[in-house]
DNA sequence: AGGCGCTTGTGAACGCGTGCACAAATCGCG
DNA sequence: CGCGATTTGTGCACGCGTTCACAAGCGCCT
């Protein structure tokens, strides 16, 4: 878990200017703001003005006291007998999670995922540009993809001079991996979002998120193991149990 | 590497024979377990015959302690003073995790993910078949991808039919998901990998993991915001912070 | 203006997960 | 055969996150 450091807490819902002082948010939540957020954007296309912690909770997938918890946490944007205003909300989430602007992705690795990554269009519509496409493969080079040529991995620190890369995503082979991560923390990058299926080693000041899909096969294999063994047990259930939906989120 | 059905060991706990009472893993414990498991292939590839806690733990990413902790949840598969023989604790995870039986997954959306997907190998060499590509959409089906033909999403029930389909993947648009997740209950899948950026309602017994890879880069842009305001600021500091190698998992 | 119903914001309790620190156990060696 | 080095397994305490339940606040209707 990063850990957050910031003395500051000077007033308290200041946010003023351009620098801001974070309220220090709880990881859990703000894993969760990103989904009340989009839950908003549905919302507020619906034509809804507010919303009540209830609503929006269902329409989020979650305990709607965790969610009045949640945005509490960035202050009080809610009316009491009323709601929360959709369109206020969504610009104060959209702010502290930095979306007011238009963040530059790189992505490494133009495979068979990469090549997918490169075309997915969640990430140009939620507040991301993809910028550059970078491979070791000197048969990939050259290709384009979705508007973008694909360059090689070497070009990384001239293409970190062209524009300011906040974000890297590694889509490349587990055995190449923390090469890359090492070459883009050398060029600045201090986010990465690993798809590769290995631990990456980095300084302490660079956040790195790991989506492994065969990962979450694997546990989704588990419990439909354990509902195998049960409905064959003696006392077997098989249609009980609590809420299931899992997401995913440190 | 097909394994097959562990060779008993009928000494200590119970899980004879075909069906095994689990004891009450804690979630957080399952989601490592992959990982672990993960490591240890690595490990074992590079020839190594036993592994203390320590090395495994460093090779997952994790606290020594807690991967103890996770481990004598299954039993006690360590030697006191040596450490875990590699290839009994892989068969041990890969029994727990079900992934002794090759499980089937229907993939649903041949879109830009979906296509990705279906040509993952991660998939096939971690303990799962691709069986079966759907799609609703009449100029995708009969395309040949990796090897499958893409049927049309109403030949699902013929599809469940001639395989026991184990886990869905939805990798459709959101405004499909919910549609493709009924029928695939309809048609007995109880283990769904939701790609598609919404909620989705399904029965009890069945259990949803969802992936939003817009949602995991937001995450990461709020604590690029949080650095870049923390630099700004007075008593910033830029390169302090403990671990911060964050994983994927519920 | 006053009361009523609705919704937010939060105090407090609970449970889970994590990490420390140490006892128990095993191996190797003299 | 006994001792020390090493490593597992775990009791315990702490902190985070979740949930309940309720007081405080707001708008609307009469």
């Amino acid at each position: 878990m990063s850990q957050q450091r910031h003395g500051s807490t000077s007033g308290n819902g200041a946010r003023a200017g351009a620098v801001s002082a974070f309220p220090d948010l709880p990881e859990a939540t703000i894993a969760r703001l990103p989904e009340y957020l989009r839950a908003l954007h549905n919302l507020g296309e619906g034509g809804a003005d507010t919303i009540s912690s209830e609503g929006l909770a269902a329409a989020a997938g979650v305990n709607s006291a965790k969610l009045r918890k949640d945005l509490s946490h960035l202050g009080s944007y809610g009316t009491r007998g009323v709601g929360y205003d959709v369109a206020l909300l969504i610009e104060q989430i959209e702010y502290v999670l930095g979306l007011d602007q238009r963040r530059a992705v790189c992505l490494v690795g133009v495979g068979n995922l990469g090549h997918a990554l490169a075309g997915y269009d969640g990430f140009a519509s939620r507040g991301f540009k993809i910028v550059a496409l970078l491979d070791a493969d000197p048969a990939k080079v050259g290709e384009r993809i979705h508007g973008l040529i694909v360059r090689h991995i070497d070009e990384l620190p001239a293409v970190a001079v062209e524009e300011t890369i906040a974000i890297g995503v590694i889509a490349t082979p587990a055995g190449a991996a923390q090469a890359v991560a090492d070459e883009l923390v050398t060029a600045g990058v201090t986010s990465i979002l690993n798809f590769a299926p290995c631990v990456l080693s980095v300084p302490a000041n660079v956040d790195v998120r790991k989506v492994d899909l065969a990962i979450e096969l694997q546990i989704l294999s588990f419990h439909e193991h354990r509902k195998a063994s049960l409905t064959a047990l003696p006392g077997g259930r098989s249609a009980t149990g609590a809420g299931n939906q899992e997401a995913v989120g440190s």
